[in-house]
DNA sequence: ATACTATACGGAGGTTGCCTCCGGTTGCAA
DNA sequence: TTGCAACCGGAGGCAACCTCCGTATAGTAT
């Protein structure tokens, strides 16, 4: 995992283990019920107390945001090769086509949290802006060629995407997924 | 309220009344806080005991739904009155921006009882099919007159309203609400 | 090796909200 | 007035959340 961060005061080697296991545990509860997970279930599954996992993560959202800061740090970097891999207007769609997958294979938290604001310096803070810089830098260069209105602003697609991925989460049918998403970017051209 | 509905066994006075005072109280409770109303407060509030509460909806999704069948038989009606004031394209833009009003009022679990699939035969079930066959069709009126692409259903639009109100429900900035919107609305244009 | 201590562990238990169940109450028809 | 079907209310069992603190141990200093 990405926590070989520099930290003032080192971990302790088990610390550091549990912290990672938890972890582990959490994408795979997540990826399996969703946002709505049973904490003591992934402290369980990781064979850990409950209060290792607190100590760790104080917050739901915190040990969520851990989670899904792997998929941020993905998602610029698809941001980044799409820019060089293809035509403007392309590389945006299908970037934003991957925000839907990431989304929705993260049962929506994902998305959920991408768009939230966190506080300040946080390490998933500091992704998520490199993550939506990343795909502003798409959106401009999709702009100045001139194929995409230039009132648009990244957050809009993004909350689009996001919202268009919860909005079908309970539909047991997701076939209307794709038109939903053909209206947006039909939406966005100039 | 409309519960002055045939039954085939005539409710109790003092159920009726009970009935009533418990969504009265349930509208304030979701008009305050949203979706995660306490089931228990609202039975305080009502004056009634949590039994009482329970026996008459015996399920949070049941009472949320009582609470909202107003909502879904006005959208009905307005849809009918926008057919006869405006002109296509401006009528179905006009109520897809109430579908959104009125989601965000009810902390868009409004939006999301419309949008849901219901037991077949429950009055809201109904009411929300007759909504949504009304607002269908505005939208045919707006296809039929070619403004609006002939591939798009209403669902899409009922579901991308819904995205829009809860992609922005936690965002205290609620300025790109109309930005978005707007970008659907261009989106489904011919 | 040994001792020392900051760091970390774990789970018992208090709290909250959900929902069921049933003894007691009451509207209403006869 | 009486009888009873319909209805009321809340005690209590359960599930999940989160805190707190006595115990254990990794890492360091000697």
């Amino acid at each position: 995992m990405n926590e070989t961060v520099v930290r003032k005061v080192p971990r302790r080697a088990d610390a550091q283990h549990n912290y990672e296991v938890i972890l582990v545990a959490t994408r795979a509860a997540v990826a399996e019920h969703g946002g709505d997970i049973v904490l003591e279930d992934i402290a369980r599954n990781a064979g850990v107390g409950i209060g290792t996992l607190y100590r760790h993560f104080p917050t739901r959202l915190e040990l969520l945001e851990a989670a899904y800061l792997d998929e941020a740090l993905e998602l610029r970097k698809r941001a980044d090769d799409l820019t060089t891999a293809l035509a403007p207007l392309d590389a945006l769609i299908a970037w934003l086509r991957l925000q839907m997958v990431f989304g929705a294979h993260g049962r929506s938290m994902g998305a959920a949290i991408m768009n939230a604001k966190h506080t300040e310096g946080t390490e998933i803070q500091i992704a998520c802006v490199n993550m939506r810089e990343a795909g502003a830098v798409l959106l401009r260069r999709a702009q100045d060629a001139g194929e995409v209105r230039s009132d648009v602003e990244i957050v809009d697609l993004l909350r689009l995407m996001h919202g268009i991925v919860i909005a079908n989460e309970q539909a047991p049918d997701q076939s209307r997924v794709t038109p939903m998403f053909d209206v947006v970017i039909a939406g966005i051209r100039t």
